[in-house]
This record gives structure tokens, C-alpha cells and sequence, in this order.
DNA sequence: AACGTTGCCAACCGCCCTATA
DNA sequence: CTATAGGGCGGTTGGCAACGT
């Protein structure tokens, strides 16, 4: 038995609404207020699903939605908060003030990730330079001082989820929509915002691109070999991995805590001995003495 | 000018969760 | 405890405009 529809698709308008629909709509709205969805439309006398009839407002309507082009500080923000959150867009939307969910979300798949997949690209062929050995010396100082603090980025997030780990309540659930958002809002997330400020990094978080990747069923892993070795990036994908479901950085962290070898699955590749080299030798003032505990 | 392609975005779809009777 | 309504969410689609040939 499969579930009711959400409205008799019968003598239901669909497709572009008109102003008169918006402004019956709005009218209703102004007078009664919103919710009972489902007899919305009839009360107010339009032809629509009450579920296109909340769109349409949720999405469109409403009185303090910001219309016109994202700025870059909106752009910033949208790419930390995916690093952090993921494709959950209504989290990220409670985030911007005045953008909806849907609305970030088109921007996300129509500009932003076609950016960051080219940066990734660059990226990429920026790391196997940097993290060939027998290129080592050719590095530039420029070059070596980014991957330093990409490594340091990509810890600090698994960091993150980790003090989280710790810091959370045995009681809250493990779904709790806003968890990740508490953590970027703390001192936690301030610090690692004050890093990725000062070096104006904004791009996806490699961890992001992990679980977004798993999710989207596309090739690119990180899978962590037997304890101590120093493994590389794969970018193959067994048939064991298609069928993972994708973790979490939370789970990530999880992994990392508990050495728990989910061993065909994660190869830390340059967060692991490359990374601790690098954030080892990298000179400045860092907070990175956890790692240390970590490396033992 | 005509046609095909591409990109954008509003709207839709189906699944899921929660509240309530 | 179960069924159902209400609503939220993320992924996908379709129509339209801009652009290229």
C-alpha cells in the first residue's frame, strides 16, 4: 500500500505561477496566516497543491527573502558551511539570512561547484607535484606553505569533529540537524574560520568532497592502510566502496580516535605521515599539539 | 535569420520525520 | 501501537533565455 498522494493531481494547476495566483496567495497569507497547507488552496481559492502553494511561498514570496546575485561574502560562507554540513541546504540556508534553501542550492550546482571542481583539478595537480618526493626540491616556497596549510585544513576539520565527539551530549541525537552548526558557531568553529580568513582559503574541504562523493557514487577515495603505513590518494572505487554508505566526518573522526581499521575503505594518505611531516615543520604559532597526541 | 546547444532557476517529485488522533 | 496528516528536505526536471554555429 503506498502512501496517499500529497494532492489529487486532478484539476490541479501546474508550472509557472501567475502574479494574480502570487498575489491570491499573498493576499490569503497576509489575512490568515500560513500552515494547513493541504486546504490552503481551497480556502483561498487557487487551483495548486497546497505543497506547491508552500513552495511557492517558502521559496519566493515570503517578505524577507533577499533576491539578486549572492555576494562573495554569501559565497564564502556557502562553501565553509557545504564543507561543513554537506548538501543539507536548508541548514545552510538557516545560516544566510534571506536566501532559501533552494535558491543556494541551484547556486551551489550551477556556478559554485563547477568553480570548485576546477580548483580542485588545479588542486590536484598541485599536490601530486608537491607530494612527489623526487620533485621535492623543486618546490616553490609559495607552493609548499599551501600544501602545509592544506593539510593543517583538512586535520583542523577532522579536528572539529572530533572535539565535537567529545563534547557531545550522550542525549542528543545523532541526527541533530543544527550539531555541526553549534560546533562552527563556537569557539571551535571561530578559530578554524580565523585560519582559513587569514589564508582566504575557500575551497571544498577535502573530507566534504569524500562524503559527497561516496554519496554521488563518484571515484575519488581516501583509504587508509594497515596502522603505520603511509599510504597515497586512490582514485579507484571496488565494488565493496560503491555499496558504502557514506560517512560522516564524524565517523571519520571516529576512525581516526579509534584506529578502527574500516581498512578497505580509508586511506589517509596526506593527512597521515606526509601531513604530520609537513605540520610538523610548519613554522608559526599553531594549535595543532592534538595531532602530536595523535602521532603518539 | 534559423537552428541547435547550454546554462539557469522555478517548480515538482518522492521520501522522510514528527505530531496527533 | 498504528494510521494518517502536515510539513521539511534534497534531488531532479522542464521551460526559457542567452549564446554559438
Amino acid at each position: 500500500m503506498g502512501r496517499k498522494p500529497c494532492c489529487d493531481k486532478h484539476g490541479v494547476k501546474r508550472g509557472a505561477w501567475t502574479p494574480e495566483e502570487d498575489e491570491i496567495l499573498i493576499d490569503y497569507i497576509k489575512k490568515n496566516g500560513h500552515g494547513r497547507w493541504r486546504s490552503l488552496p481551497k480556502h483561498a481559492g487557487l487551483l495548486r497543491c497546497g505543497k506547491s502553494c508552500r513552495l511557492r511561498w517558502t521559496n519566493y514570496l515570503r517578505p524577507d527573502i533577499k533576491r539578486g546575485p549572492f555576494t562573495p561574502e554569501e559565497e564564502t560562507a556557502i562553501i565553509q558551511l557545504h564543507s561543513m554540513l554537506g548538501n543539507r541546504w536548508a541548514a545552510i540556508a538557516s545560516k544566510i539570512p534571506g536566501r532559501t534553501d533552494n535558491e543556494i542550492k541551484n547556486f551551489w550546482n550551477t556556478h559554485l561547484k563547477k568553480r570548485l571542481l576546477g580548483n580542485h583539478q588545479n588542486q590536484q595537480t598541485q599536490w601530486s607535484s608537491v607530494l612527489e618526493p623526487s620533485n621535492a626540491q623543486s618546490k616553490s616556497p609559495s607552493t609548499r606553505h599551501m600544501a602545509q596549510w592544506e593539510s593543517a585544513r583538512v586535520e583542523a576539520e577532522a579536528r572539529l569533529s572530533m572535539e565535537s565527539l567529545l563534547l557531545r551530549p550522550a542525549s542528543m541525537s545523532k541526527n541533530d540537524s543544527d550539531y555541526f552548526l553549534r560546533i562552527w558557531n563556537s569557539e571551535v568553529g571561530d578559530s578554524f574560520r580565523k585560519k582559513n580568513g587569514q589564508y582566504g582559503v575557500a575551497c571544498q574541504s577535502p573530507i566534504s568532497s569524500l562524503s559527497t562523493k561516496f554519496r554521488s557514487g563518484s571515484s575519488l577515495t581516501m583509504q587508509r592502510g594497515p596502522a603505520g603505513t603511509s599510504t597515497s590518494t586512490s582514485t579507484t572505487i571496488t565494488s565493496k566502496q560503491k555499496n558504502m554508505e557514506p560517512k560522516s566526518h564524524t565517523a571519520y573522526a571516529q576512525d581516526m580516535m579509534t584506529g578502527s581499521d574500516d581498512s578497505s575503505s580509508y586511506e589517509l594518505g596526506y593527512s597521515s605521515d606526509i601531513s604530520f611531516r609537513l605540520l610538523l615543520d610548519f613554522q608559526g604559532d599553531n594549535d595543532m599539539g592534538f595531532l602530536q597526541g595523535l602521532a603518539g
